[in-house]
DNA sequence: CCTCATAATTTGTATCTACAATTATTGCCT
DNA sequence: AGGCAATAATTGTAGATACAAATTATGAGG
């Protein structure tokens, strides 16, 4: 039975949550800053996914599917999807491992050349965000990924 | 013509980005934060994102979804299928307004109820995140939305 | 009153994301 | 050697997200 509408929340629940979710707030932090970094690289057709998968990959030097995702903490299957687009457009391939199960990723030049085109784009939208954050609460956001970042590398090691 | 692999990132632009980033840390971020909330509320089949939206439907009291949009910097469109999802299983219900283009959203008994039963999971979720974060890191990223969340509101009044 | 710019939503399309299930290999253990 | 759990990746499916274009209804001017 519906209640009757223009109630300003009768329930407790929807009070707790709006004032202290963390979901509610890292999505929309999110969809922000990923919203300026898709028009920063829209130019070039790459998207914000892709870019970081590009730019690790390229750190890297050679990587695994299972490495990347385990740095990033990204489902395989996300990955899969999204190297199929980048190995599609040639900015990234693969070659044989010698466990025959998995495949060793690396950047093409056509790769290396995309990610040097982006480099200005990406620079703009940093700025932006600096902009539309604060660069004080940008960088301790940034320190937080630092952390979850540092946390994914070191996993390849430490298994713990 | 593919580089040799191996070779552990020539270009300038991969260690730049890779090393200051937001997007990639943000995103990051809510990659993690999300699924420890999709998997605490998975036994109701309520995601995180209609969980949000239910919730600022509710505080609201109803709401039109430009409203809506406008406060969690949502794109129409995507509002749009979330509400058909959320009207779908009956947790919130529509009513015309009076400008007969837009239609006053409110949240049903059931969707009330459902809010409910999502607060003890809710809280288990805020409280995994504060362990995975840290207590202090939760509550600087916690700080960063309800500022954009602030915006949101205000920007229903002051037209900028 | 008609026209047209504007506003609120929805639809078409594409990407990102993840869970579950499947396929292909490997490597251990008896 | 043979069987079988574990590992690497892909496929099926579904929701979240946004841009562009279409739809519908208002409202302001001529």
């Amino acid at each position: 039975m519906p209640r009757h509408p223009t109630r300003p929340d009768e329930s407790r629940a929807s009070i707790e949550i709006s004032e202290a979710c963390y979901a509610a707030r890292v999505r929309l932090v999110g969809r922000m800053v990923t919203r300026i970094y898709e028009t920063a690289l829209r130019p070039l057709g790459l998207t914000t996914a892709q870019m970081n998968i590009l730019v690790l990959t390229s750190r890297l030097g050679e990587a695994s599917a299972a490495r990347i995702c385990g740095i990033l903490w990204l489902d395989p299957s996300t990955l899969s999807r999204n190297l199929e687009r980048l190995q599609a457009r040639g900015l990234i391939t693969q070659r044989p491992g010698t466990d025959r199960r998995s495949r060793l990723l690396w950047v093409t030049r056509k790769g290396a050349d995309t990610l040097a085109e982006a480099l200005p784009l990406w620079r703009g939208a940093q700025s932006e965000v600096e902009k539309a954050l604060g660069r004080a609460t940008a960088v301790s956001v940034k320190a937080v990924g630092d952390r979850l970042l540092a946390e994914g590398f070191s996993r390849e090691k430490t298994d713990d």
